[in-house]
DNA sequence: TATTATTTTGCAACATTATTGCAAATTTAA
DNA sequence: TTAAATTTGCAATAATGTTGCAAAATAATA
């Protein structure tokens, strides 16, 4: 599916900058970071429009936030049966020490723990660290 | 262990801010933000030096980082048998959507994962978002 | 205890990151 | 093609984080 219908199937007006980011987040085979975009734009489109870009894509769950140990936000797009506010991304993500990728691990599965009594599970987010395929 | 004994133990000089800072931390149940602990500080100290109260406290292991979705960085106290760079913070932690409190839930730990061919595995964080006992 | 050496603090300045309102431009709907 | 709705970019502002440096506080020494 190309950008433009991945922006049509979610009901998003077809921008010039949402097809940029898009395409980003397509060719970039890792997660990226809102500086990251802004960088791969090379000042096409403004600061506030790639934040709201963002936004808008977090939203609608063509991508997914993954959560950083340091204050990095990072986006990765999310696989095709996300939804609106319902996303499938229960896989573990990849932070690799030496090239600092992130990466998702589709095909691991976050593992299921059994929280202490009274807490009421919701959604689980797993990061590894360590040094990945391409740099070992 | 008070918060002198603590500072001491870790080899740090005995400051007033210092002490306000751990003792905030001892006093909280859950994580706190840079601007958690600034708020609870009454501006009796600078920001500058709770940045680096904090940044000091991470590297000797008094306190530890929690990663989080959006980009605020967390901080949590570690248990007793931490030492310089080496944790033993392989805990759950759990961020209550109600009450939005990070907690560390030491008595969970943290699952062991499989990971693809090549990849080396050094370190794994683990954030459970759902309610928690008191606000079930 | 008094003095010196070391460390820490607070201020100022600055850099980076994020948010909001609003008019102009673009896209979609008619 | 035109009108309505949405999106963009600019400006202003806020929040967050960093660095250098002199003054203050703490620790070490005599």
């Amino acid at each position: 599916m190309n950008a433009q219908d991945i922006l049509k199937k979610y009901q998003l007006s077809v921008t010039d900058s949402r097809l940029s980011v898009l395409q980003i987040f397509m060719q970039a085979g890792g997660a990226l970071s809102h500086s990251d975009i802004e960088s791969r734009l090379k000042g096409f489109h403004d600061r506030v429009t790639v934040y709201r870009t963002l936004q808008t894509f977090a939203e609608k769950g063509i991508i997914h936030q993954i959560p950083t140990i340091d204050n990095a936000v990072l986006y990765a797009l999310c696989k095709e049966d996300c939804t609106d506010g319902h996303h499938h991304d229960n896989h573990v993500h990849f932070l690799c020490t030496e090239c600092e990728i992130t990466t998702c691990l589709d095909e691991v599965v976050v593992p299921v723990v059994k929280l202490p009594r009274g807490f009421r599970q919701n959604d689980v987010k797993m990061i590894v660290t360590g040094v990945c395929k391409s740099c070992k």
